[in-house]
DNA sequence: ATGCCTTGCTTAGCAAGA
């Protein structure tokens, strides 16, 4: 099975290269970051069209996340569970699986927390506590997890096309982390770095200074496995193909794959 | 560099992203 993450950075501006990317890499779900968006606009007629299934949780102008499936999810949960958050961020489902029997998607889209000295910065680190007290807990429901999103944290200096340059920056942070190796504690692994990958494996480049030419980027969109999946695990790569289409997004899809 | 794009909201610049 192949589960994929994109931040589309709208929607309604990218529905069209969703739809596109979907033709081209039929994964059995995908979720969706920054589709800013309120449910009512949400174009679920048009992915039911293309052979999906949508879940979605949105609001205006902002943040606005969905799960995408080939055969439909159950047990939908919107944003973290006691965490009382009035911006939409995170999406989860359970969807079939031959063998298994099925596995538990958590999709998220992680505060950007902005500077590290900044209110945003407070609220990111109040909601990864809360992420990971829940995931805790989810885990402990459902041992075949997959978390994956935006994390909005670079986990390495080998996440960071200039590692000086961005030292302590947002997203780089020693307290971002070390709440992503919480994470990891947790009993996940960063799909991504199970296998040997080229260098300079960027998510999202810039919009400004030809950031994507230049490829100057970060690793900041992840797939995370549990533990029981970790050895099914037998892939995991960054498309940047919808990178170079007209108006692209800033992010590209990450995509998994699992026996 | 309080900049550089892009988006939404609203209609001229902001807020926010990363």
């Amino acid at each position: 099975m192949q589960f994929a993450t994109w931040n589309v950075n709208s929607l309604t501006v990218r529905l069209n290269q969703l739809l596109d990317w979907l033709a081209a890499n039929p994964v059995d779900a995908l979720v969706l970051q920054e589709t800013k968006l309120t449910d009512d606009k949400f174009p679920h007629a048009d992915l039911e069209a293309a052979g999906y299934q949508s879940q979605w949780f949105g609001q205006k102008t902002y943040n606005g996340v969905a799960l995408l499936t080939k055969v439909g999810s159950t047990d939908i949960v919107k944003n973290i569970p006691g965490f009382a958050d009035d911006q939409a961020r995170v999406i989860a489902g359970t969807v079939p699986h031959d063998s298994l029997g099925s596995v538990r998607l958590v999709g998220c889209y992680f505060p950007n927390g902005q500077a590290p000295d900044s209110d945003k910065f407070v609220y990111k680190m109040a909601w990864l506590t809360a992420l990971e007290a829940w995931l805790q807990d989810e885990l402990s429901r459902h041992p075949n997890l997959v978390l994956m999103g935006d994390f909005n944290v670079a986990p390495t200096d080998a996440d960071v096309y200039d590692p000086i340059g961005w030292k302590d920056q947002i997203h780089c942070t020693v307290e971002e982390r070390a709440h992503f190796d919480k994470l990891v504690g947790l009993g996940l692994t960063d799909a991504f770095r199970l296998f040997e990958q080229a260098p300079k494996p960027w998510t999202w480049w810039d919009y400004r200074n030809l950031a994507f030419r230049k490829n100057q980027g970060l690793r900041i969109d992840h797939i995370l496995v549990s533990d029981a999946l970790k050895a099914r695990t037998t892939a995991c790569a960054i498309d940047k193909a919808p990178r170079k289409n007209e108006r692209p997004s800033d992010h590209a899809p990450v995509i998994v794959t699992l026996a």
